[in-house]
DNA sequence: CTCCCGGATGAGAACGGTTTTCGTTTATAC
DNA sequence: GTATAAACGAAAACCGTTCTCATCCGGGAG
């Protein structure tokens, strides 16, 4: 994905391209992944980049607000950042850490269940916890 | 749950039946509940115990490791231990931070998804994000 | 082109839930 | 009763995340 592309996409979406911003977004929107804050400011790191921690923090919170990215919390250690926004469902390997997709969508509920009293359906997750052999 | 059905459930499950461990038993595992290490101690001190943070710890991690209580991931900000241990799945009140159990367990996915290549089940759980109306 | 202003950035401190340390206490074995 | 191990607890350490606040930057006004 270009600079230019995801300028535009930013754009798109509330938020004023900022280099830092441009720069974690080259990074994690650049394919379906799901990486932590230590994780993307690793790789900023490799590319010889400088944004800060408080910067990783304050784009991820951005973009997470502006529907650039959704945030997992399945690992209570850390938070992962997901590129994905549309809705779908992980597995979680427990041995790993590592987080996946769940490929096909045709994974969804049986019957949704009635809400408790005086409360609206914000999203359903399913996770499907696996550990290596 | 007097405290002698307590200790046979607690040795039952390989756990010593200590005072500390018994008096965390009978607030956790009296009823259906979730509750957070701090609200666990908060209920202690209001029954005038001295059990101190780190054995509530310790033994929240050695009831999770011996199957008397499941821990539940979904509030970033804290760890809630469940007194229900069969599988089941929950809500999450995303205003209040409060979790509750989705009673029907007619609640099941139409197909459990091809697992990643070297890995083996653990476990499967829904999770129904609400918000107040 | 320069000045101004508000948003953005970043270094480091603060925060808070959890874990660890390690000396003391308690339970168990013999 | 003594030895040995397990459990407990106060406090420090840990670590991911948030906050503070001084500085930087960029776009619009003039």
């Amino acid at each position: 994905m270009s600079r230019s592309d995801i300028t535009r996409r930013l754009k798109r979406h509330g938020v004023a391209a900022t280099p830092q911003r441009v720069e974690i977004a080259k990074i994690l929107l650049d394919r379906p992944q799901h990486l932590s804050a230590d994780q993307i400011l690793e790789r900023l790191r490799q590319e010889g980049s400088a944004v800060s921690k408080a910067t990783v923090y304050n784009t991820m919170h951005l973009f997470a607000e502006k529907g650039l990215v959704r945030e997992v919390n399945v690992d209570p250690s850390r938070t992962f950042f997901d590129s994905t926004t549309r809705p779908h469902h992980h597995f979680f390997n427990i041995d790993t850490g590592e987080l996946s997709d769940i490929p096909d969508d045709h994974v969804g509920l049986q019957h949704l269940p009635l809400l408790p009293e005086g409360t609206d359906l914000d999203s359903v997750e399913v996770l499907v916890r696996v550990r290596n052999k």
